[in-house]
DNA sequence: AGGCAAATTGATACCGAATCTCAACGCAGT
DNA sequence: ACTGCGTTGAGATTCGGTATCAATTTGCCT
C-alpha cells in the first residue's frame, strides 16, 4: 500500500523524454489529463479541448498509455475510462457512483498469482483485476 | 477448485424456465452455444447460424447472461468473448493463444476481497478478475 | 536566420461491435 | 382457429476508436 510515487509525473516532460515532439495540442492534452483527479474518458478530454482534434486526443492518450503514466480502466458496464498512474504495479478501485479512482499496490495479489499459477492449466501471462467500490464520500452523501 | 456443476445446464430449458418463449431462432442459438467447449464470440455464433439474425443472437446471449449460465469475458486486447458457466462464483483463465477457457472457484480470492475491503476507501461492491494464460496444449505445440 | 525532412495534426471517412426501429411473424392461452 | 403480445430480422444507427492524407509544425542542421 506504500505509494512508490506520491505525485504524478509531469506528463509533458514524460512525452518529451520518450523522444516525442513537444507540440501545442499534445501539451494541451497532457495538461488536461494532469488536471484530472479521478477517472476520465477520452471524449471528456476531447470536449474540453475544442481546439484539439479527436484523433490527436486518442493518439496522445495512447502515447501516455505506452509510457505507463496513464492506465486504461474498464467500468462495470464495459465502458472505457482512463486514470493517471501515480504508483507502479498497482490495481485500481473505481467508485461506481462518482468515478473516483483509488490505487493500491498489494503484494498479496502478486502472491495470489503465484499460488494460482500452480492450480490452473498453463502459465499465467497476465491478469486483469479491478475492484468496484462505493466510496466513502458517496456513501455518506446517500445517507440522508 | 471443486466444480459445483459438472455439466452445463440445458440452455433451452433455462430460457423456458425464465418465462421466455421457445422459438426456433432462440433454440438454435442456445444449442450452438451449448456446443462450444471454449470461449466464443457473438459474431462466431451469428456466422454459424446463417438463418438467424445478428440482433437475435445478441438478444439471446443477453438473456443467457442474465440467467447466469453464460459469462462475458474480456480478452487482453479488449475484445469481448463469452463462455458457458459450468460452475458458480468462479473466475476464468483464458488462453491468449487458443481461447481455451478454464474455470476455477477459489476461496483465496474471496478471502482476498475481504482483506482488501479493509484497505481501500469505501466498500467493495464488485470485482473483475481475469487470468490470461498460455495453456499447456499451446505451449507444447510451440515447442518445436 | 533559413531551410528541409520527418513528425504531427485534424477533418473526414471508416471500422467493428452492439443496439435500436419497426413492420412482419409466430407462439401460446382461450 | 383467434388473437395478443412477445419475438424476429433487415437495415439504420450509435459508439468508441482508428486509418487516410493533405496541410502544417517541429527539431535540427547549416
Amino acid at each position: 500500500m506504500t505509494p512508490v510515487l506520491d505525485a504524478a509525473p509531469d506528463l509533458v516532460a514524460v512525452l518529451e523524454d520518450l523522444g516525442h515532439r513537444s507540440t501545442a495540442p499534445r501539451r494541451d492534452v497532457a495538461r488536461a489529463i494532469q488536471g484530472k483527479a479521478d477517472s476520465f474518458t477520452a471524449e471528456e478530454i476531447s470536449d474540453q479541448l475544442s481546439g484539439v482534434g479527436r484523433a490527436t486526443v486518442y493518439r496522445t492518450i495512447k502515447l501516455l498509455l505506452e509510457a505507463g503514466v496513464v492506465c486504461k480502466l474498464t467500468m462495470p458496464d464495459g465502458t472505457t475510462t482512463y486514470a493517471l498512474a501515480r504508483i507502479e504495479h498497482h490495481h485500481h478501485t473505481i467508485c461506481v457512483r462518482c468515478g473516483q479512482v483509488g490505487e493500491f499496490r498489494d503484494a498479496t495479489i502478486e502472491r495470489l498469482m503465484h499460488v494460482l499459477g500452480n492450480e490452473v492449466d498453463g502459465e499465467i501471462v497476465g491478469h486483469r483485476i479491478e475492484l468496484y467500490v462505493s466510496c466513502d464520500a458517496c456513501r455518506q452523501a446517500s445517507q440522508s
